[in-house]
RNA sequence: GCCGUGGUGGCGGAAUGGUAUACGCGACGGACUCAAAAUCCGUUCCCCGCAAGGGGUUGAGGGUUCGAGUCCCUCCCGCGGCACCA
C-alpha cells in the first residue's frame, strides 16, 4: 500500500483546525514554551522555498515540547509594511493594502498545506490599525524619554528607492533592498538613541543562549573599543593609542568636520573646498576603498600636539570618518599604516619616538579616558507611503512659545492610530517628501496641545518598526487597553527558543532587543532580552549550488513539492537535506528518496506480528534517544537518518510489534504529523498523535549485550572480535590476542595495551 | 586587509581524540513480471590479490599521541561578516 498523501493531508489539516489542538491556553499549570519563528513578509511570489526551512525546524521542535507536555505558544503572523507593496502599487494604482490582504491569503493558505502547528487564533499583519496603533504608541514611548529625535544629519540616501536608510540597511555600500549604491544626503530624520543602548546591547549578550556566530557579529557591529580623547588645542581627537602621541606630526579631519570652515585660512580656502566638493560626490563604496590612493589637503593651519608642544599641520582627508570617535586623528605615521600612507604622499614627518604608557600620556596630555561604539543612532524615517505615520504634529505657536521644545507634539494615546490616508498617487519625491505631504487633509490639523493650526509629521517608519516587537503582541493580540497584559507577558516572555536568518543579526535582531530592553526600562515588559536562545538557518539553493532567483527561474515553489510528493514528504526532505545552519542546494531527487521513505513506513502496519526480534527492540530505544537528542541541537538532518535506519532494520526482520510501530510513529509524528496520524488510526490508536507522550527510550532494552571490539596493533586495525558487553578487562585483552590476524602481528607481550570501553583494543609492539 | 567558518566517495552529507565514508541520491547486479514501472534483496572510496589478506585515502605539508577527519603549526582554496573605525 502507497499512501494518498493528498487525501491525508488535508484529512489531518482539518481535523486538526477542528479540534484547535494547537492554541496555546494562557492559564494553564503546564510549563510554557515559546517557539518563535520569524513572520514573514507576505510578498506577491508567494511562499518561498527558504521559508519552510525555519518553520519546518522550529514546528517539529513545537511539536515534540506540546508532546513532553509542555504548555507551546507557536504564533504566525505578517510583517506586511514594505516597498514591494508599494512599488507594486506605483505600477497598477491597486492599494497596498488590497495586494497585501490577497498575499497573506496566499501565503496562508500554503502555510496550512505544510501542515505547520502555528497557533493561527492568533495571528495579526503589522499594517492592521490595532496594531499599528501600538507601534505608534511604543514610538511615543521613545520620543516622551528622549531617545526620539530630529536631527539634521547626513544619512545613506538609496537614489532608486528615493529613502532614507538606517546604517544597518546599507550592505557593503549598497541599499539593502535593491542593492543600489547609497548616496549621502542631509536631511533631517527622526532618530532613535539605540546608542545610548549600546553597552548594554553588548554586554548582556553574555546572558542569552545565541549561536557564537550571531553573537559575534552583533559584538562587531557594535564595535566597542577603548582609548582616549585628546585635545590638540580646540580639536578633541579619539584614539585608542595615545602611548604614541610623541610620534604624531600631524592631525587629520574628516571633510565634514564642524571646525573645517574655521580651521581653514584664506590662503587654502580654494582648495580646501575644492576638495569638500569632490569627495562630497563620491560614494561611500569609492570612498571606502581602501585600496586607491588617500588624498587630502592642507587647511593652513597648525595646532599644539599637547604631549611635546610642537606645532603640527592640521589636514583634511576622507580617510577619516566624522561618525566615529571625533571626527579627528592624531595621525603617527611611525605606527599607523594608513597615516603612514599619507604622510608619504604628502611628503609629512614620520618620527620614531619613545612610547609612553597610556596612564602618562593622558597625564602629560590632560586627555580623557573614552569609550566608542561603532554603532549609530537608528535614522528611523522613511520617505515613503505604505508605513505607519509617525504620529507627531509640528505646531509653530508652541515651538514660539516654548511649551514644545523644537514645536513637536505627541499625539495623544485617545487619537491613536493616525491612520495611514488614502492616496492617489504613491511615488516617491526627488526632493525627498514623503508621498503624505501632498494630502492636505492629512498634513493639517490641529495642535493636540493649544489647539492652533498645526502640521502632521508625514515620514513613515521603517519596516523594522512593526518587526521591534511582534513577539509581544502574539502573547494578547487582541488587546485593546495595552499591547499585552502584563501578567501574560509575565507567563509567556522570554522566547524560549527563536529561530531565524543570519541576514536580521545586525537589524531586526539587534532593533528588537534594543526596543525590547526600552520597553523593559520603562516598565511594560517583564524580561530585558526577548529571546532567550537564538539559532539561525542556512539558505536553501538551486539544484546548481546558486542562489534561487525569479530572473533565473530556478525557483522551486513549495506548492509543487506539496502537490506531488505531500506535505510530510516536503517537510521531512528539508530537514534531511543538509545540516540545518548551512546553505544547501535543492534536490528533486532528494525528495524522492524521502517519499520512498515513507511508503515504507506507510507499509509497516502489514509487519505486525505478535513478537519482534530484539534487534528491533533495540533499534527503537537507540533511535528513540537520538531522535530526542538531534531534535534538542537542530540536528534535524541525523535525525530522519535514524528514522531511515529504523526502518531498514524492520525491515530486514520483517516482522515489528504494534507497540513498537506505536512508538515509532509518536517519534516521526514531528516530521511527518500527517502520515503518523493516519497510520496510527489505521492500526487502532485513539486521539491524536499530537497529544500522545513523547516516547522514552529505556536505556535497559536499548543496551547491547553483545559488542564488536576493534582489535588494533599499534593503531592499525587488524581484525575484530565479537564479546558479551560484561566482560571484563582481561578476559578481553586475551580474547583480542587470540584473534588470527592479530595474533601474526602480537608475538611477544606487548609494552603497551590500551582498552577503550565498549570500542577498542590497541596492543602497542 | 582583519575576524569568523568550512574543505570527507560520482553527488547531498555522517562521525564525544577510538573500526572514516552512517543515512539518502546515483550506478550496477538479482528476485518478482509476458514486459516495463513500482517494490523487495544485494554490491558500490581507491590500488594489489582467486581468496585470506595487504597497502593507500578526509585540500597540501609538518607536528603532538598507543591512536588524528577531529588537537597544534605553515600554506592553498571556498563561503560569511566587517572594511581607511584611528
Amino acid at each position: 500500500m502507497s499512501y494518498d498523501h493528498q487525501r491525508i493531508d488535508k484529512k489531518w489539516q482539518s481535523a486538526w483546525e477542528k479540534a484547535g489542538i494547537f492554541h496555546a491556553k494562557d492559564e494553564d499549570s503546564r510549563e510554557k514554551f515559546y517557539a518563535l519563528v520569524e513572520f514573514p513578509y507576505p510578498s506577491g511570489a508567494g511562499l518561498h522555498v527558504g521559508h519552510p526551512r525555519s518553520y519546518t525546524a522550529m514546528d517539529v521542535i513545537a511539536r515534540k515540547k506540546r508532546m513532553e507536555g509542555k504548555n507551546v505558544l507557536f504564533p504566525m503572523g505578517w510583517d506586511a509594511f514594505g516597498l514591494p507593496a508599494e512599488n507594486y502599487a506605483i505600477k497598477t494604482g491597486v492599494h497596498p493594502a488590497i495586494t497585501t490582504k490577497e498575499n497573506i491569503n496566499t501565503f496562508r493558505r500554503q502555510l496550512q498545506s505544510i501542515g505547520f502547528s502555528f497557533d493561527w487564533s492568533r495571528e495579526f499583519s503589522t499594517t492592521d490599525p490595532a496594531y499599528y496603533k501600538w507601534t505608534q504608541w511604543m514610538f511615543l514611548q521613545f520620543f516622551k524619554a528622549g531617545l526620539a529625535y530630529k536631527a539634521k544629519a547626513m544619512i545613506n540616501w538609496c537614489p532608486k528607492d528615493k529613502c532614507g536608510l538606517a546604517n544597518e540597511e546599507v550592505i557593503g555600500g549598497n541599499c539593502e533592498r535593491c542593492g543600489t549604491p547609497v548616496e549621502k544626503r542631509e536631511k533631517e530624520q527622526w532618530m532613535i538613541a539605540i546608542t545610548k543602548y549600546a553597552d548594554r546591547l553588548l554586554a548582556d549578550l553574555d546572558t542569552v543562549d545565541y549561536l557564537p556566530k550571531i553573537k559575534k557579529q552583533q559584538q562587531d557591529w557594535i564595535g566597542r573599543s577603548e582609548g582616549a580623547e585628546i585635545d590638540f588645542d580646540d580639536i578633541k581627537v579619539f584614539t585608542t593609542r595615545p602611548d604614541t602621541i610623541l610620534g604624531a606630526t600631524f592631525v587629520v579631519l574628516a571633510p565634514e568636520h564642524p571646525m573645517v570652515g574655521a580651521l581653514t585660512t584664506d590662503g587654502c580656502r580654494a582648495e580646501v573646498e575644492e576638495y569638500i566638493a569632490l569627495v562630497s560626490k563620491k560614494t561611500d563604496i569609492e570612498r571606502g576603498d581602501d585600496t586607491k590612493e588617500k588624498t587630502g589637503v592642507f587647511t593652513g593651519s597648525f595646532v599644539v600636539n599637547p604631549a611635546n608642544n610642537e606645532k603640527v599641520p592640521v589636514w583634511i582627508a576622507d580617510y577619516v570618518v566624522v561618525n566615529y570617535g571625533t571626527g579627528a586623528i592624531m595621525a603617527v605615521p611611525e605606527h599607523d599604516e594608513r597615516d603612514h600612507a599619507f604622510a608619504e604622499k604628502y611628503d609629512l614627518p614620520i618620527v620614531d619616538r619613545p612610547l609612553l604608557s597610556f596612564d602618562e600620556a593622558l597625564k602629560k596630555t590632560g586627555g580623557r579616558k573614552k569609550v566608542t561604539y561603532k554603532l549609530r543612532d537608528w535614522v528611523f524615517s522613511r520617505q515613503r507611503y505604505w508605513g505607519e505615520p509617525i504620529p507627531l504634529v509640528h505646531c509653530e505657536d508652541c515651538a514660539s512659545t516654548g511649551s514644545a521644545p523644537d514645536g513637536w507634539v505627541a499625539v495623544p494615546d485617545e487619537d491613536l492610530p493616525v491612520l495611514l490616508p488614502d492616496v492617489k498617487k504613491y511615488e516617491p519625491t526627488d526632493n525627498g517628501e514623503s508621498p503624505l505631504s501632498s494630502i492636505k487633509s492629512f498634513v493639517n490639523t490641529k495642535c493636540p496641545k493649544c489647539g492652533g493650526a498645526a502640521t502632521r509629521e508625514t515620514d513613515t517608519m521603517p519596516n523594522w518598526a512593526g518587526s521591534s516587537w511582534y513577539f509581544l503582541r502574539y502573547i494578547d493580540p487582541k488587546n485593546d487597553e495595552a499591547f499585552a497584559s502584563k501578567e501574560k507577558l509575565k507567563h509567556w516572555m522570554p522566547v524560549d527558543v527563536y529561530n531565524g536568518g543570519m541576514e536580521h543579526t545586525t537589524l531586526h535582531l539587534l532593533y528588537s532587543r534594543f526596543w525590547n530592553k526600552f520597553l523593559f526600562d520603562q516598565g511594560f515588559v517583564t524580561t530585558s532580552e526577548p529571546y532567550a536562545r537564538r539559532h539561525s538557518h542556512g539558505l536553501i539553493m538551486a539544484d546548481d549550488g546558486t542562489k534561487m532567483s525569479k530572473s533565473k527561474g530556478n525557483v522551486v515553489n513549495p506548492d509543487d513539492i506539496v502537490a506531488e510528493f505531500g506535505a510530510d514528504t516536503f517537510r521531512m526532505y528539508i530537514m534531511f537535506m543538509g545540516p540545518f545552519e548551512e546553505p544547501v542546494p535543492w534536490s528533486t531527487n532528494g525528495v524522492v528518496g524521502v517519499r520512498r521513505f515513507l511508503d515504507r513506513v506507510a507499509r509497516l502496519p502489514e509487519m505486525i506480528a505478535e513478537t519482534e526480534n530484539a534487534s528491533v527492540t533495540k533499534v527503537l530505544h537507540k533511535t528513540i534517544a537520538k531522535v530526542t537528542k538531534d531534535i534538542d541541537d537542530f540536528s534535524f538532518n541525523t535525525a530522519v537518518a535514524a528514522y531511515m535506519a529504523f526502518v531498514n532494520v524492520v525491515y530486514a526482520s520483517g516482522r515489528v510489534t504494534k507497540q513498537t510501530v506505536v512508538q515509532f510513529l509518536m517519534l516521526l509524528a514531528p516530521f511527518a504529523p500527517h502520515l503518523a496520524n493516519e497510520l496510527y488510526e489505521t492500526i487502532g490508536g485513539t486521539g491524536f498523535a499530537e497529544v500522545q507522550p513523547w516516547p522514552v527510550s529505556n536505556a535497559t532494552l536499548a543496551a547491547d549485550d553483545e559488542l564488536t571490539i576493534a582489535v588494533q596493533v599499534n593503531g592499525k586495525l587488524r581484525g575484530s572480535i565479537v564479546v558479551s558487553a560484561d566482560m571484563n578487562e582481561a578476559d578481553l585483552i586475551v580474547a583480542a590476542k587470540a584473534e588470527p590476524n592479530v595474533a601474526k602481528y602480537v608475538i611477544d607481550e606487548p609494552k603497551k595495551t590500551i582498552v577503550v570501553k565498549g570500542k577498542i583494543v590497541n596492543f602497542v609492539v
